[in-house]
DNA sequence: TTTAAAAAATGATATAACAATTAGAACACT
DNA sequence: AGTGTTCTAATTGTTATATCATTTTTTAAA
């Protein structure tokens, strides 16, 4: 295999075991699809193919598929007409990645709050400044839900997640969205999905503020609106009250 | 809430080959470490071990470990002594998965940029927060650095980025530090490193006057001065005549 | 104590074989 | 013509057995 010198960045991939054949392969691939060689769904062909390509054997094309394939970059298919092919653009691989490193690091709650108000701030700024009247009626329809659900703790919870959600997808910015899937991956798990109808109730009319904000397209308030609500909620989780524990945290 | 479908979204994580053998392993580890069984530097045998310890051959174990270490959850070391262990937090494996995402979904210049608005503001603003001295005297010292290559372009811009990720390394948050990493990673490359004096000059200012403001940790102001600046620098990026394009984009 | 050679451990690669899965073609039967 | 079924070929998943290359440890010598 020739060209096997990587580019200038990422000194920081492991200096160990980093010229193996696999390695270079796959390293091939990357900066095949970087440069734009490659689209999502142009195929690479089967292990054999690439086994041969590559003069190398199966299970040395087999390794470097596996890493590229927990890569995102590329998803595997068995049975004839399978092989590999460049994926589709899958958040969930980044999002596990992120998930992953923040427990690795030991990234604690209060750093992760911090970082959910830069992603929900600005998501809602965008939101109120690129909403579209579809973007708008499914907010309309997730505040109908939420108010349906308004006694079922767990259920309301959900539903005001999927309402934060949606104000971050109506900013249509989808590095946007990436991070606040990925925030949420490591976030939802611990929330605790009780609370009094009495703070369900105050959400609900924040959210429905929230709605109004991003329709009147005033971003700027949007912004800081969905900034208190984040840190009333950071308040509650992190006063240690038996009361406030007991009533857990609503929506996010 | 009875609604139960489920969005367009989220077939993900691919029924076919969930269940291999190798993909048990992957998630048996990867269970084990978001549960707290495993801590970074927890050694968990060499290939030979693991196979007998699952019953399965070497190649089937050598995919799962590939897999894993592509996760960036396992490092592997050859020699004696060597075999896998828990990884040490890894961030460069999260900046690479979200740029490879990036790409992968054709995401624009303009959604990045917003992003880093987002990223920097709050960073910015917990850095005038949380500095401590060490953090301001850094910053001071990147500031002399910049000032001693003000008429080299290319040196100007790397020591205005390493500026810019002090400035977020201050605010103390590794989930920011994270992002704004991965971020760096993805916009680094676009960035021309060629800008005229006077633009050197007129960065320079602003990254004294975020100085002065982290040092007097006014938040807020820092939040507003950081975000003017990347929209300064947004206008001339996005702005397609010559002379600006000439100019390049200063310092970030 | 330092250095260098030897040995052991381990990952990297190759070859061969079989099982399980899948897509598509061929075929039979309405 | 259309529909369902069966066969076939292609492809990944898995196992087994070797051999080679690299790294680390150990040993011996200077």
């Amino acid at each position: 295999m020739g060209n096997t010198e990587l580019k200038k960045t990422n000194q920081s991939w492991a200096p160990v075991r980093a010229n193996s054949v696999a390695n270079q392969i796959v390293m091939q691939v990357r900066e095949a699809l970087f440069s734009g060689k490659f689209q999502p769904g142009d195929s690479l062909g089967s292990e054999k193919d690439l086994a041969a390509q590559f003069d190398v054997s199966r299970i040395t094309v087999r390794d470097a598929l596996r890493t590229l394939e927990t890569m995102g970059i590329v998803e595997i298919r068995v049975g004839a007409g399978g092989g590999a092919r460049i994926a589709e653009s899958n958040l969930d691989y980044f999002s596990d990645a992120l998930a992953v490193q923040f427990i690795l690091a030991g990234v604690t709650k209060s750093e992760i709050l911090d970082m959910q108000v830069a992603i929900e701030g600005t998501g809602a700024e965008l939101a109120a400044l690129h909403r579209s009247s579809e973007n708008l009626e499914e907010l309309a329809e997730l505040l109908d839900d939420a108010e349906t659900v308004i006694d079922s703790p767990a259920e309301f919870t959900e539903a005001g997640q999927r309402f934060h959600l949606a104000v971050v997808e109506a900013s249509g910015n989808r590095a946007l969205i990436a991070q606040f899937r990925a925030l949420r991956y490591v976030v939802w798990p611990q929330n605790a999905q009780r609370a009094k109808r009495e703070i369900a109730e105050n959400a609900q009319k924040i959210h429905h503020q929230l709605y109004n904000l991003i329709k009147a397209q005033n971003g700027n308030a949007a912004r800081k609106l969905m900034i208190d609500h984040l840190f009333s909620i950071r308040a509650v989780s992190f006063s240690g009250t038996a009361e406030d524990a007991a009533n857990g945290m609503i929506c996010c």
